[in-house]
DNA sequence: GGCCTTCTAAACAAGA
DNA sequence: TTCTTGTTTAGAAGGC
């Protein structure tokens, strides 16, 4: 084992050298990014041609995302292509298995950038990997094996890379408090080791942070309302326009409870939307991959996230369970009754009913049981009181499946206006273009 | 320079 | 016993 891989002077040199040819990447996007089923039932999935895309020129980080992963997401991700990646599809070393045919959507001068790409060392963290690879799952949960194959399949420079890379990915796992560990389900109970889940409340910070780590000047168009309506909250993180907007949106949309693709974990929480924590995007730079241990920063984190952003009490109190998730378990109340509800009702318990949610503290203090704050638990207490009064119940029933059609048909107008700005616009201009040149011709 | 984040390595334990 | 998984600690590097 090499010394330091990633963050050895070759990862220096690589790294800014992949972004030198990320600058020359304008080709082929995948505009959508919804996985699976989506991205079939979405013909603007697959449609939407960015080539013409003369946008965000400052958006360089874009087009290695473009041309590589959510490509992937746009074309159903591992899922869908059981063959291999779009990454292996364009990347000259695969020529072999690569058809005429699979390059159509790459860029004219991309091929041997993108090649570069895909052996460089992903601009993403650990993090933000296991978070694709778990959000690109059916189930929104994945052991760590195959968080390892979604990385390979996605990233072939892990595949030449020593096997450190596994090592901090469980090392991500264990210590990053946006993962948490989810018990294999009874019929898996054979199955080595455990499913690994996104936690839905840092669903949004890891959002931020692929937004982040690829698109800093798209933060100036990513603001969060005081009380956001739920498409609004779609619309207002529309992200000027780039494709990984359309991409993170796309998560959102993706693990929103009106979309096909329901997290386990999410499955039964009509309103997830609704719930400020998982709608609203922290301004604060610092609280993407909080997973350190340090104490004050933590604090100051959490006052700059509640100041900046309308995050009630249930965010600090995931905040503080961030701080002292790891090394101080116990010593504080991270762990709210407001924060267990919301797990307990978005499935976390469900996911794993037997067993006690590991490394979480054992006294969950009940110190937000009374915040005012508690969207979550009021999505839920309709539920709750739907069971407890039984002659009611097809009203309630009936009222739950109106409350659905409706937060439905919000979404589908939020996606439809997400799609607009991220990827339709492009293509309309792009579709514009063509016309003016065939008018021009005539 | 200090703090924070991220990455990497290593050691260890537990389980298959 | 070997391998995998999960946890923990430590240190380095880079950014702010």
């Amino acid at each position: 084992m090499g010394p330091i891989i990633g963050m050895s002077p070759d990862k220096k040199a690589e790294v800014p050298g992949m972004q030198e040819e990320r600058t020359g990447l304008r080709g082929a996007c995948g505009a959508g990014t919804l996985p699976e089923a989506e991205c079939a039932s979405s013909p603007l999935a697959t449609s939407v041609d960015c080539t013409g895309g003369s946008e965000d020129e400052e958006l360089t980080n874009l087009n290695w995302l473009h041309e590589n992963l959510l490509q992937n997401f746009a074309l159903g991700g591992p899922e869908a292509l059981p063959s291999g990646s779009p990454l292996l599809d364009i990347e000259g070393d695969h020529g072999a298995s690569q058809g005429p045919s699979s390059s159509s959507h790459s860029s004219a001068h991309g091929k041997g950038r993108e090649r570069d790409s895909i052996k460089s060392k992903p601009p993403f963290s650990f993090s933000l990997l296991i978070y694709m690879a778990i959000e690109q799952s059916p189930t929104k949960s994945l052991p760590v094996k195959e968080i390892y194959g979604w990385i390979l399949e996605h990233f072939p420079y892990f595949s030449n890379a020593p096997t450190g890379w596994k090592n901090s990915v469980r090392h991500n796992l264990s210590l990053n408090k946006c993962f948490r560990k989810v018990e294999r389900s009874l019929g898996k109970a054979n199955g080595k080791g455990s499913l690994w889940c996104v936690d839905p409340e840092y669903r949004p910070n890891l959002i931020q942070a692929l937004r982040k780590q690829h698109f800093p000047t798209a933060d100036a168009f990513c603001t969060p309302p005081a009380s956001p309506p739920r498409h609004l909250f779609l619309q207002g993180c529309s992200f000027k326009e780039s494709d990984i907007d359309a991409a993170t949106a796309m998560m959102l949309l993706n693990s929103a409870p009106g979309h096909h693709h329901h997290d386990p974990c999410d499955s039964d929480t009509p309103l997830d939307l609704s719930q400020p924590h998982s709608v609203l995007v922290s301004s604060d730079p610092k609280q993407d991959h909080n997973y350190s241990s340090s104490s004050s920063a933590g604090l100051q984190r959490c006052s700059s996230r509640s100041s900046s952003s309308s995050l009630s009490s249930l965010d600090e109190g995931a905040c503080e369970r961030g701080q002292s998730r790891r090394r101080r378990a116990g010593s504080e109340g991270f762990h709210s009754d407001e924060d267990s509800d919301l797990w307990d009702e978005r499935g976390g318990r469900r996911c794993h009913p037997a067993a006690p949610a590991p490394r979480r503290s054992p006294s969950s203090s009940a110190s937000s049981a009374s915040s005012p704050s508690s969207s979550s638990s009021s999505s839920t207490s309709s539920v709750s009181n739907s069971s407890s009064a039984t002659a009611k119940r097809p009203a309630a029933k009936r009222a739950r499946l109106e409350v659905k059609l409706e937060l439905d048909e919000e979404l589908k107008e939020a996606a439809g206006s997400l799609l607009h700005l991220a990827g339709i616009r492009s293509c309309t201009e792009a579709s514009k273009r063509v016309k003016s040149k065939r008018h021009s011709r005539k």
